[in-house]
DNA sequence: CAGCTTGGTTCAGTGAATGAACCAATCCTC
DNA sequence: GAGGATTGGTTCATTCACTGAACCAAGCTG
């Protein structure tokens, strides 16, 4: 199906489907980042999970060049992570799907690995269990409750390292300040 | 230190030292991200985790350009996660530092997400925990004893999912047809 | 010393990211 | 229902990074 699925990995990149590919590559790391391995996927990802929903505001937030989120919206979508919603108009949505779920893991402890080694302040951004409002620890449990958190049980809330607040905030920058349940929309929608 | 950290993210990219810079990125995601998000830089990792440590086994089994290969090695050793020793001659061997052994969660995590949604076969290779033998589950914990598995105490081996070996497999691909301890050099060295 | 192996470097060709400008469909206001 | 602002893109010239093949120099081997 990728070319050949004997090794040596990643002979002749032929014509493929799928974006920046690793042709053949019988790996299943390979594989999972031809999906999200891309520059700027796994930070629309990131926001999908804190609520953002619209073009405009992964633009906005990201900095990323719209052709760019054009194309990485549209990859995602084709596979499954998120799914387009139409809104009123052509104000349509995009929201993680199961699969996009299941990235959470990913997701976290990449942030989780960055805060350690590149937060002098500490992380920019805590999570915590809703429920009882336990921080949630580096393997993803409750360090109150012990319980295994998923995503939509978990709040996102400023940290110590995160910058202060400042007027020209973007909105979703500035929803941001205060503690927003994951997979729920950022702004009134 | 890299440029704006206020929001919105991600303007003007100017002259900065990191490679495949975010800008200014407020977020540890991001950051984490201009160490480990560049394209091919976590196959090199993963390969540095099965215990490949010399230029040539990376080029050979990855397939990646050399010229490529050198600048990742570069990136990671400047960054400390992997550390190059110098062997006998000009055969120096890269090999993992905590702060790129601390990468183990995520790795791992995307290794199970493309087994999860891509693997029609199964999962490619199994991690196991040494000193028991049982499964190494989603969260990092043996299925056996429960414990939370440190990657120097898992074992690879081949899964349902890997493709059968080939005779003109390079000398990677083969020894991995075998178990093998993590972070221990694949090859007698 | 000749030749092989190893660990790179060099370089032309290609493809992707960037960022600014533009556009068409809505939605809001009057 | 006309005019303007919003939104969700597309287009395009420039810049940058990846690709892949060729080349090279230092060590080892016979």
């Amino acid at each position: 199906m990728f070319g050949s699925l004997n090794e040596p990995i990643g002979r002749y990149a032929g014509a493929m489907a799928l974006p920046r590919d690793y042709t053949g590559q019988a790996c299943s790391l390979a594989r999972a980042l031809e999906v999200v391995g891309e520059r700027w996927t796994l930070l629309v990802v990131r926001d999908a999970f804190f609520g953002v929903r619209r073009f405009g505001d992964f633009a906005d937030h990201l900095g990323i060049p719209r052709a760019v989120l054009t194309d990485r919206l549209a990859s995602l979508t084709a596979q499954d992570v998120l799914a387009r919603v139409p809104g009123a108009g052509r104000r349509s949505e995009y929201e993680l799907t199961a699969k996009g779920v299941s990235l959470w893991p990913v997701v976290r402890g990449l942030m989780a690995w960055g805060d350690d080694h590149y937060g002098e302040k500490g992380p920019r951004r805590v999570f915590l269990h809703a429920p009882d409002g336990g921080a949630v620890g580096p393997g993803g449990h409750c360090e109150g409750c012990g319980a295994d958190v998923s995503p939509a049980d978990v709040v996102v809330a400023p940290g110590p390292g995160l910058p202060p607040a400042s007027p020209d905030d973007d909105p979703v920058t500035a929803a941001l300040a205060a503690p927003h349940r994951l997979l729920t929309p950022l702004r009134a929608g």
